[in-house]
DNA sequence: AAAATAATTGAAAATAATTTTCAGTTAAAA
DNA sequence: TTTTAACTGAAAATTATTTTCAATTATTTT
């Protein structure tokens, strides 16, 4: 469930958007990221070492576009910034040490069942879910 | 599971905090919420209503202060800014309207049975999570 | 009950994340 | 081409949060 350049361009176009450099490259972060999520800081980062001129107000009005459009996930490490994930459509959930910060992916993932019986028990239509745990690493756990 | 004014006071003191007025007042308003996670900014306003002084920072620090002893947790609307609630010990869960912003609460959880799972089969030691969902409730669904 | 103490407070300043503004630029439709 | 509406980026503005620090206060000790 990959997003490929000629989805992307074709979705964007789509809705009347314009398929620009910079949003492309912004995408290609993305993809290259695509285990570790990004804040917007982050990813403007990696646009400057790839050396291409891209303004941070741009990478924040891209994350938001590819968000609306349903090419990336919003997720939360409650540290105080925004990231984002490309969306392949399978779960991405983390476990987030208190501690020391390190995150952990995990693919474990009863949501999709949980939002089907969600979705039946409720009036929503839900597209897009946030799950994290919090805790302490192994290391944490032993110098607390 | 609810938290008394007592239990708290155990608490704060077993740690060597002070159980002062600020967070006596700050904590009644949690309770007092408690379907209904608070940005500091609004358990400020609420502080400022029942007439208490307590300045912003202080709703700040306390907050921060009650989710380290275990009794708020985070939550995230996507919006921009924190918010906490009582952690009553039973799941809160959230469908969030990405058109107009409305907030439903669901009590359905399998995170339960699946923070076992995960403790089971990583090396994690979990306190905390923070699910949600986000998509489009019945009326703006109509409308879009 | 008073003194000692260490934690707490709040106002102001500082920082950090994000959004807005606006004039100039550019992708894509005509 | 030409046109047009979308897009960009720098700077300014806004918003959320954290830090600083002198004054205060809850609790412990005497």
């Amino acid at each position: 469930m990959d997003i490929s350049i000629d989805e992307f361009t074709r979705k964007i176009r789509s809705r009347g958007y314009k398929l620009t450099p910079q949003r492309r490259v912004i995408l290609e972060i993305l993809i290259k990221n695509k285990d570790n999520p990004l804040t917007p800081e982050g990813v403007y980062k990696q646009v400057k070492i790839s050396c291409s001129e891209v303004g941070l107000t741009t990478v924040y009005r891209t994350l938001e576009l590819l968000r609306k459009i349903g090419v990336v996930n919003h997720v939360h490490f409650h540290d105080g910034c925004d990231r984002y994930e490309i969306n392949d459509g399978k779960p991405h959930h983390y476990l987030i040490c208190l501690n020391c910060g390190k995150v952990e992916r995990t693919n474990l993932c009863f949501i999709d069942k949980m939002q089907k019986i969600l979705e039946k028990d409720t009036t929503f239509k839900i597209t897009e879910h946030c799950l994290s745990f919090f805790g302490y690493c192994r290391f944490c756990q032993l110098r607390k």
